[in-house]
DNA sequence: TCAGAATGCGAGTGACCGCTCGCGTTTGTC
DNA sequence: GACAAACGCGAGCGGTCACTCGCATTCTGA
């Protein structure tokens, strides 16, 4: 078995790995100002100084441009989030736990605009849009069980509903934060977290007054 | 002077009113399905059973079939939104007023689902985004109106993110509830209404509370 | 009744866009 | 230095889509 071999395809010299990340970065730029659809490959392959046929040396179409793109960032974001939520367990108070995990999340947002363009645009490439349903099919199964881990004895369908909301809630506060800079971005990035902050909190005394309801009527029936 | 001549253009006949409804609604159903700019004006005629010659008897190009829907809809959207914020007033408790109009908004969008796609994809034509802009621009003009009365003397910047993040919220709840239906769909809408009572709850009693500390410091200097 | 306007049709036109192809240039290997 | 493979070019092909045009049909008003 060979070893060693990424994908099938021609062997790459490195000039060609430096045009497809050349290639990426100016799709990446025509992408976040004009989304997905309205892009020519004739527009990126300009962007990037180079010709159609050079562009389609490295890719076989335009929905692969924005797969490779997609997926870099996709794996590069389950990197953050997987760290981001690994540094939180339920021994965390809320407040800290929210906090981390909104700062490392919009940090990476802010560092990487093309996600938010190319993952919430409409009209998405097919392929893409499974990436980024399976990528927040996986977000959303970390923050269940997160909220499951702090709300002990909560049923599956309220921890679901729970976590697709925080999720939601942090988009539209992500698309605030985006739109804002300097110190009035700041700003909102802390009202997120108030935001966040104050749903959860009533769940989080509701089940513990539950579950101390519960240890009261079971020892003392 | 002529009178009763709302635009230029040929007289219309009562068949054409009809089939220019007609048209409108076919382009609801095809732009609901397929985005604005995925949307061909061919489709719009086949889906409305005319020919794309009629459909350009009655319209100039296809930009002018979204800003006539996109107009109507707004203007019925600014309609159910001022009686909305009307019949709320800072007398009002806060988990009535929040009810009152997640609920009114809520129905708006489910009844009118193209709404959500026309206005909120990233592909629209440009006199409609400047409408859009402007409807929401109206409607943050409301909204930090009923913030300031619900909260007294908090500075200008603060009501107008907050007004911001009302809107924000809102929308993001508004699309996990178009997105379920039945009794989840219900416990969507009653979460988007924790949150935001949540989110505001403390911002009422905090400025109430500086508010009397202003008065007690006043009286006795 | 009848002229003129409004309505209706659908093949066709021009522009744009994703993508190809033939051919020249550079790079790695022996 | 010689050969092959990777790289690079840009005019151009095929297809789609917004939109047009010439002509037929229906309606309105006098």
């Amino acid at each position: 078995m060979s070893v060693d071999q990424e994908k099938a395809g021609p062997r790459r010299q490195a000039r060609g790995e430096r045009r497809i990340a050349q290639l990426l970065e100016a799709a990446a730029n025509v992408f976040c100002t004009t989304g997905y659809t309205a892009s020519s490959t004739n527009a990126i392959a300009r962007e990037a100084g180079v010709s159609p046929g050079t562009l389609y040396q490295f890719f076989p179409n335009k929905e692969a441009i924005a797969i490779e793109l997609g997926d870099r960032l996709i794996h590069q974001m389950r990197e953050t989030t997987g760290e981001a939520l690994a540094a939180v367990d339920p021994s965390t108070p809320l407040e800290e736990a929210i906090g981390t995990l909104v700062d490392r999340f919009t940090a990476f947002s802010c560092q990487h605009p093309v996600f938010f363009a190319l993952m919430h645009g409409p009209d998405i490439p097919g392929r893409l849009t499974e990436e980024h349903d399976a990528l927040h099919a996986h977000l959303l199964g970390q923050v269940e069980a997160l909220v499951a881990a702090f709300l002990p004895g909560a049923p599956a369908a309220d921890v679901t509903r729970t976590a697709h909301l925080c999720l939601g809630l942090y988009k539209a506060g992500l698309e605030l934060v985006l739109s804002h800079e300097g110190a009035e971005r700041d700003a909102y990035v802390r009202e997120l977290k108030n935001v966040l902050i104050r749903y959860l909190e009533p769940l989080l005394t509701e089940y513990r007054d539950r579950a101390t309801a519960d240890l009261t009527t079971t020892r003392t029936p």
